[in-house]
DNA sequence: TGCACAAAAATCGTATGCAATCTTTTTTGC
DNA sequence: GCAAAAAAGATTGCATACGATTTTTGTGCA
């Protein structure tokens, strides 16, 4: 499913496996909004539900919670994150930072297959834009940020793409959030230029476009704080 | 101890806080090369040794795991990473991509208070520069490594300071696996112009420093595959 | 002596039990 | 009737137990 397993699989296929599939099913639930923000995880429920022990989804959790999609709470249990606009503007400024050099390293290494599969995952992406209803929507974000593992991945640094991970999964979140939902159109064919950058390997082109594609993500978003989430989450919803 | 330590505090002091405490501890010993590369960390001799039960040992294996310190092995254990020349060239490649950007968003927060901490930082470098023997050197290596925290801390931004923190504690390990141990001297007075680029909030500069500074570390490490190590790893030593 | 195979020891993966803590409900006093 | 206290219930933190897997040790045979 995911791009980056892929790349993952050979280094960590040999860690415990059940903690890993459990994390990486809530994983996917919460960047695709099945999970909402704030709802709790207990262990005991996620254990029941995987069919598995307290321990095991303890140990799902706690990754989670590393990666920052979870936030967990001494003697209180897990909830899946909320994050305030001031973590919001962090993801986005980390990503600002990291993503156009992971772009002009992905210049410097990408191979005739990488193009191919760009070009896959620019038809996957386009298939759930043509498409209606929340459940296109969902798929559309996870499909973009699918986009942005790939290019990590190509760009050859195991390190840079675990970032990424982190950081798309928690902007998927944040969009889901804050999002103002009417850009997602413009992030496919910005996606197709920086594809048509790598095709010519023109690492400076590559680079300005992924600064200014995030920067127009982050436009979309309304981070204005808002007195429903706040009261919300002071709820303990 | 610890820069980030203090930044983080308020966050996470919230978690479970023994496995924490154990990870911090293994961390400090990993970094200070007290533990080599390749030694086993066996749950049950962690959990004597803090006096806890295996499951909180395990907890704090498995977040060193995440860090990239500890390597695990299913039903075989854990053991402290012995980063391989590629490993180290990623884990450069990232700060060098990551920590210009860094020095730019601390120029635009540094305030008073954050210049005397940065004096005080390079004045403990001295210190152990000054000092001999094995334990000096450790010393400084950390204290080193502190300065990059302090600086990630000042930017203001805590994705990006756990990022930092990785990254610098894998270098620790890759210096001293890798380091030639000549321009450890250097990097002090490196530091103390980035310290004086930021007084005078000069980003182009911090950032130009910055780079350069990274890039004399990673020359002075001798990354050519050694049969010694190799073999030593081949051994399970 | 050297090798193959089996038994033993050590270690990990996981489930479960108990105490501590937090939340909710009930009870009691005003 | 309402507020505060107390008890009941739920959930986490941690320790321990047991089966599974790996590593080591020991023994018999060539």
């Amino acid at each position: 499913m995911n791009i980056a397993d892929q790349v993952y699989s050979a280094a960590d296929s040999a860690t415990q496996d059940r903690a890993q599939t459990i994390r990486d099913q809530l994983r996917d639930a919460i960047v695709d909004r099945r999970l909402a923000p704030g709802t709790k995880l207990s262990e005991g429920e996620v254990g029941t539900l995987f069919d598995v022990s307290r321990t095991v989804a303890r140990a799902a959790l706690q990754m989670l919670s590393f990666e920052g999609l979870v936030r967990t709470e001494r003697n209180r249990g897990a909830f899946v994150a909320n994050p305030s606009p001031e973590e919001a503007r962090q993801v986005f400024a980390s990503r600002r930072l990291i993503e156009p050099g992971i772009a002009i390293a992905a210049c410097g290494r990408v191979a005739a297959a990488d193009i191919v599969a760009f070009k896959a995952q620019l038809d996957e992406e386009g298939r759930f834009i043509a498409e209606r209803g929340p459940h296109a929507r969902r798929s559309e974000i996870k499909a973009s940020g699918d986009f942005h593992l790939l290019l990590a991945s190509v760009a050859g640094n195991a390190i840079l793409l675990r970032f990424m991970e982190e950081l798309v999964a928690r902007s998927s979140l944040v969009i889901a959030l804050y999002g103002r939902s009417g850009a997602s159109a413009c992030g496919h064919s910005e996606h197709t230029g920086i594809v048509g950058a790598l095709e010519s390997r023109d690492s400076g082109l590559a680079s300005r476009l992924m600064l200014h594609h995030i920067d127009h993500i982050e436009a979309d978003l309304d981070l204005r704080v808002r007195a429903g989430p706040a009261l919300r989450e002071a709820l303990n919803f």
